[in-house]
DNA sequence: CTTGATTCCGAAAGCGCTTTCGGACATTCT
DNA sequence: AGAATGTCCGAAAGCGCTTTCGGAATCAAG
């Protein structure tokens, strides 16, 4: 059982390779029955076309390409199988191969989005773990290679992106915290190259604005995204005087290790000092108090960014290639109302209002609504130094 | 800057496309200086070969293949993305692509791999998570494709692999247990499909044996990989009359799952039940009490990989292209000295020399020594079967 | 100066498939 | 009936690169 070319295929059959080409391939000028004929033969005899040949004669690779999330000081991605499996999936339902690659510098997967393209090696690209300021997003553009990016960037409206809702998470981790009494509120967050963490901290400061509370600086502070950071992080929001009372962290892992330097100086999370992070880990409940936590289902972001980018690539306008998805809060046992024996005291005057309209309903974003009506939002681009 | 292909470079220098891919191919036959003016012009034009036609030319398809661990009862692998990293790295370092694919069955890989050794779309590939009887390999085999697998099998000796030394680590955590004090020790196994579940138990089986306590068939409950799964097979050990002192768990997140349930049944894990995870999560240092749990050293588990796998394909045997990885207990707060006040008395006597030899050298595994010395271990061989 | 060996490059035939074009034959219209 | 359309397939030219082969030029040896 050799390998069944076009050639012997067509032999076998009497006829000519390209008939038997445009057979297989549902050319209209190819009879009914023998068109029948060869593709009876061809599963007979197993014939799969070589799909160098095959690309090298339409010039269509066949192929989209994945960056892998590199970099050494941020954890591996905890949903990147799932985000795979779905990717993978969407794009063999399109005959298409994925590609992936791992590399150690921006400069690197530069280099390698340039290579891509040169050599006509995929036919899009999709992009995770988005900066702020990203320079592949310029040079995909430049390029004219198609991309879809997971994670918006400063200038998102001009390409197709997936992303989650951090704004509005934020905003609404603030107000649960501010629902519990809670006035003197931290914020541990990520490298701000990275633009969730940018968004993240823009609705923190954005609810806090909107009930009236101005955040000390001091009470924002940078970690880099792992428990060890996390760590050092609360360790440096806590010699302070008079510490907050509640800290939202900008992803579960940091939360993890705020909580341990809380234990670890003889606090007790979730009473002492209510914590929330972001993620929904599994393991945010195998912990003491388990942890409240803010959860997107993203079951599907990977199929999601794969059908997207095919729109990409079939020409489908950017703007409307864009999908907000939202986040809900995981109520879980790390955050309590404030202690009233605490600092509540040097806060209570700052806020004489406290809470007027629960629900801020005219503060909603729009992406409340759901997320496939959220096409566009403005608000997305609120960055955090205008709030602060 | 439009595509430069072989015949505009040739034109360009006033050579023949043939002249020009021997030099930059680097054919003995052409004179140092031309290859020198060929090499500068190209990179000067910006010269990219296309893959495609390259391949369909040299019939090499300079691509190794992934297939993405998948089932939707298990967890997304925690180490994917370093694996997924040190894999890519390797294989890019040999001008090649890695291309991934998730499957939802095993019908559906083996139909995959069939395509892609029939289409020649891979000189090679790596598959992870192993299972016993795995038909994966049966199938690779029968293809003659050059593959390498992260994980043994039931008849890994006739194909590369490298894994983690489970048995010895279950040994190892056994050992640990003993030596604090504990008689009666459960282990919770994941499903007898993977390997190294077999592996594992086997290597509890194994060191129960040595020091002369038999397990109780009761003892040994399987589970899947997950924490609402630990829980409650955690609960099903909880059934019995005189509970265990000790727990062994197959994973960190079925041992988290089994700490959950302790508590919630008003034990407190750590002091009442000692429990041992396995795979190191940074997670456990984060629980109460953390988590003590075995570790290996995988960074760079990928890139291992790959490298063994281009061995493969250059022809290198496969008994010489098995690697045994070590593992290392990882000591944090959640294995405690047994309580005398509890079921202590009802094993005593099964074990009238409670630790003689605390090191327990005779018992100490030959994978204790160097991986790279540890070639071939029959010991690997040992089934959970043989020791019940 | 001839012969034989080298050195270096051009010519040409693919790799296995796609796709345009044209032509043979059958079909319809007038 | 002949002309005008249609239907279906074969011929052939690539896609962009690799690789074998042969031959012109150069060189050393007889």
């Amino acid at each position: 059982m050799a390998k069944t070319s076009l050639r012997t295929l067509a032999e076998h059959l009497g006829l000519t390779e390209s008939t038997v080409s445009r057979a297989l391939n549902n050319y209209p000028d190819i009879s009914e029955k023998t068109r029948a004929r060869v593709k009876i033969a061809a599963v007979e005899l197993g014939y799969r076309p070589n799909q160098n040949a095959r690309r090298l004669a339409t010039g269509d690779s066949e192929c989209i390409g994945y960056l892998l999330p590199s970099g050494s000081n941020y954890p591996s991605d905890p949903f990147l199988a799932e985000l795979l499996g779905g990717l993978s999936r969407s794009v063999s339902n399109r005959g298409c191969d994925l590609l992936i690659s791992a590399c150690t510098s921006v400069d690197e997967e530069i280099a390698l989005l340039k290579k891509w393209t040169a050599t006509r090696r995929v036919n899009g690209v999709v992009l995770s773990r988005t900066l702020a300021d990203d320079p592949r997003v310029g040079t995909l553009l430049e390029l004219d290679m198609p991309f879809i990016t997971h994670g918006r960037t400063r200038n998102s409206d001009v390409h197709a992106w997936v992303d989650t809702d951090n704004f509005a998470a934020f905003e609404l981790g603030f107000n649960y915290l501010h629902k519990h009494g809670h006035r003197s509120i931290a914020y541990i967050g990520g490298p701000s190259r990275y633009n969730f963490s940018n968004q993240r901290l823009a609705g923190f400061l954005s609810a806090a604005k909107r009930h009236g509370l101005k955040i000390k600086p001091e009470f924002v502070v940078e970690s880099d995204i792992s428990v060890a950071a996390g760590s050092s992080a609360m360790q440096q929001l806590q010699q302070y005087a008079d510490t907050p009372t509640a800290v939202l962290c900008v992803t579960d892992m940091v939360a993890l290790g705020a909580m341990n330097a809380l234990r670890s100086s003889g606090l007790v999370p979730g009473s002492d000092v209510s914590i929330i992070g972001y993620d929904g880990l599994e393991v945010g409940a195998c912990t003491t108090p388990t942890l409240t936590s803010m959860t997107q289902p993203l079951a599907d972001a990977g199929a999601m960014l794969g059908n997207m980018l095919f729109d990409v690539i079939k020409g489908v306008p950017a703007h409307k290639l864009q999908r907000l998805v939202n986040v809900q809060l995981v109520e879980r046992s790390s955050v309590s109302a404030v202690q009233t024996n605490r600092s509540a005291a040097n806060v209570r005057n700052t806020d004489p209002d406290p809470d007027p309209d629960p629900t801020h309903s005219q503060y909603l974003p729009d992406s409340h609504v759901p997320a496939s009506a959220a096409k566009t939002t403005t608000r997305g681009t609120t960055t955090a130094e205008e709030l602060l």
